[in-house]
DNA sequence: TGCGATATATGTTGTTATGCAACTAGTGTA
DNA sequence: TACACTAGTTGCATAACAACATATATCGCA
């Protein structure tokens, strides 16, 4: 109910507000389910904690067992475990360092790199058809828009940033 | 980088495209975190699978058991055992319906439904503090272009709509 | 009435995720 | 060197999820 050419800076600002939030939280759902179909659909099976670490590890590169648990907020012996998994499958490499033989860095595999490569590449794929029929004269404030949003996420704190499925579910 | 008064209108269009995907993508990224974080934090705890389950409930209302377990693509029998644990956690209730005893009939309980509206709350909230940071201008253009993008994913088969976290994960 | 199909539930099994506590090994320092 | 600390692993336990096979009740129909 737009509130018809009404008062104060304000108040008009605060329409703006749940306007533009709605429309986020919309279109968020549809990207869910975008981004949900990708992982579901990906050859190798993986679990959402096992996509979850490959993503860190794709976006972050290699980490030690420990920042990894940490950036997955999980027990350090969770991350132990789902690392023999992930290892077991061959999308990752475990081994300890040289310069501190405690730690053990964990890296993708080949075969994990590539395994990130085709969920992302068949969600921008699923984006690129939606995209498609849009108007194409919102193509460009669409670009715009969500730079905009994206930039005005990025400058939040760690909750939010970097989000790739990586906050915990 | 707006690709200066180029090529063909072909040529344009494409590269629109894919400016549009990529914007959309990393949106996406951001969206997600809020989402999973928005569950994360919810009191009750539940796990992806029950949420969906009660997101599924909470917008397509009361549904029988063997819908569901359609809706979450899973075998009938994990939605059983899915419905067991709604039940015993008071999220959901679970009758035989009186025209056709086989069938029994699940549905949102009071405190589900609260869990939904909670979860859905927040993440509106933490949409709200990232929207409040974009410059003003962009407000209107965000709410036509993501308009215009939910329409168009709405437009899509099944696979996408409604995906709140509906699909499969 | 009786038989096949349908809708759920149950028994069983396997996998994953999760945390805590105890343990091992490596590091650094008093 | 001895001791405290750190990083990771392992044993143990619990819970959820998932599917298959099987059981049970119900329905629809011949």
């Amino acid at each position: 109910m737009p509130h018809p050419a009404a008062g104060t800076d304000a108040s008009v600002a605060a329409h703006d507000l749940e306007a533009v939030t709605e429309a986020v939280l919309n279109a968020s759902r549809a990207l869910i389910g975008v981004a949900a179909r990708s992982i579901a659909e990906s050859s190798d099976d993986v679990t959402l904690p096992q996509y979850r670490a490959l993503f860190v590890l794709s976006s972050r590169g290699p980490q030690t067992v420990g920042s990894l648990a940490e950036s997955l907020s999980v027990h350090p012996s969770t991350a132990t475990r789902l690392c023999d998994r992930l290892v077991a499958k061959k999308l990752v490499l475990r081994r300890s360092t040289p310069e501190n033989r405690r730690e053990v860095s964990v890296s993708l595999a080949a075969r994990g790199r590539r395994l990130v490569d085709e969920v992302t590449a068949r969600r921008r794929e699923d984006i690129k058809a939606i995209v498609r029929r849009m108007p194409s004269e919102s193509h460009l404030p669409t670009v715009d828009a969500l730079r905009a949003f994206a930039a005005a996420a990025g400058e939040l704190p760690d909750e939010v940033e970097l989000a790739g499925l990586v906050s915990p579910a």
